[in-house]
DNA sequence: CGCTGATAGTTAACCTGTTAATTACCATCC
DNA sequence: GGATGGTAATTAACAGGTTAACTATCAGCG
């Protein structure tokens, strides 16, 4: 880190008021998280649009795939919400509008009558199928154009970040 | 794209179904980005919370503050939608409620009576002082935790992602 | 001047994010 | 076994994200 400014008594005029800004939005951490996260979306989003499903849903669906197919996988709310970065209130929600489009299936967990299992019902199957392979074109282009180690190298990073977590 | 698996008939049943999860929700990048992105507000949130602002009050706070104090610095409404990353509609609302509050001035412009003029008002500019110092604080106890020269990289890594917006 | 198109904001409708309060169920301990 | 505390989910209330439709103003152009 160098010595970037000659004289510290005379402000550069160029910048506009420093005193009450303590960094720049443009350098703000979470605003450039922000910033990089709309980016990427702007790519899956009209997409996803076409598949009738936004953001979220998607997220949901995915996460209970990974956890294997139909009644293979089968979470509890709480696991869905932490792996689908969505709050309990959220997923409540989603869980209602999914199931009676019949995405997901939800069923009362035997032995513990408070959890609620949810897995991904045939036509979130049928829904995967199509959005899938897309989904995965879009983003192969999309680290393709940004290039693999940076991708890699940023993931990691991100990683990295997450784990400080308050 | 190598032959990972050596026998596709015997599917390895260790990994629960990757037919149709294309990429894990833990490599996506933006998952990777709102978890990490939430990481870092989670430092943020409760000293925000204490001043009677969210996130979102406090960059345009912040942004008009960015183009000069009071009545210096006037931006017009668009761009502070740009430079805060929020949404015309969400700021409209916004507007209105900082206006209340006395946070910031809302001005029609004169020359083009479409556009409406923002600036910092007494109150938003008492509020900066308060919360500016404690932010800058949290901040550099971040970048300190997590090392500047990867707040750096990180840094860089997202503007050139944010770059490829579609 | 009046028509046309573009631009800036606003409004509306629906969804999710967020916090707090509430309900239902489980587990423990006396 | 009943009171106690904890956990999972739901509900409520409010605010922002998102898209589309609408209004008001500006800029040209015939």
């Amino acid at each position: 880190m160098s010595q970037n400014q000659p004289d510290p008594t005379k402000p550069d005029p160029t910048k506009p008021d420093d005193r009450f800004a303590p960094r720049a939005t443009k350098a703000a951490l979470p605003m450039a998280l922000l910033r990089a996260r709309e980016a990427v979306m702007s790519h899956f989003r009209p997409m996803l649009e076409r598949h009738g499903v936004n953001e979220q849903q998607w997220r949901v669906i995915r996460v209970l795939a990974e956890a294997g197919e139909l009644g293979a996988g089968r979470l509890d709310a709480s696991e869905v919400a932490v792996r689908a970065n969505i709050l309990a209130p959220s997923l409540t929600r989603m869980i209602k509008a999914l199931t009676i489009r019949g995405l997901i299936v939800k069923a009362r967990d035997e032995g513990d009558g408070r959890r609620v299992m949810l897995s991904v019902a045939p036509a979130g199957l049928a829904l995967l199928r199509e959005v899938a392979p897309e989904q995965a074109r879009i983003y192969d282009e999309l680290e393709a154009r940004f290039g693999r180690n940076r991708v890699a190298a940023l993931l990691k990073l991100l990683d990295a970040l997450s784990a400080l977590k308050a």
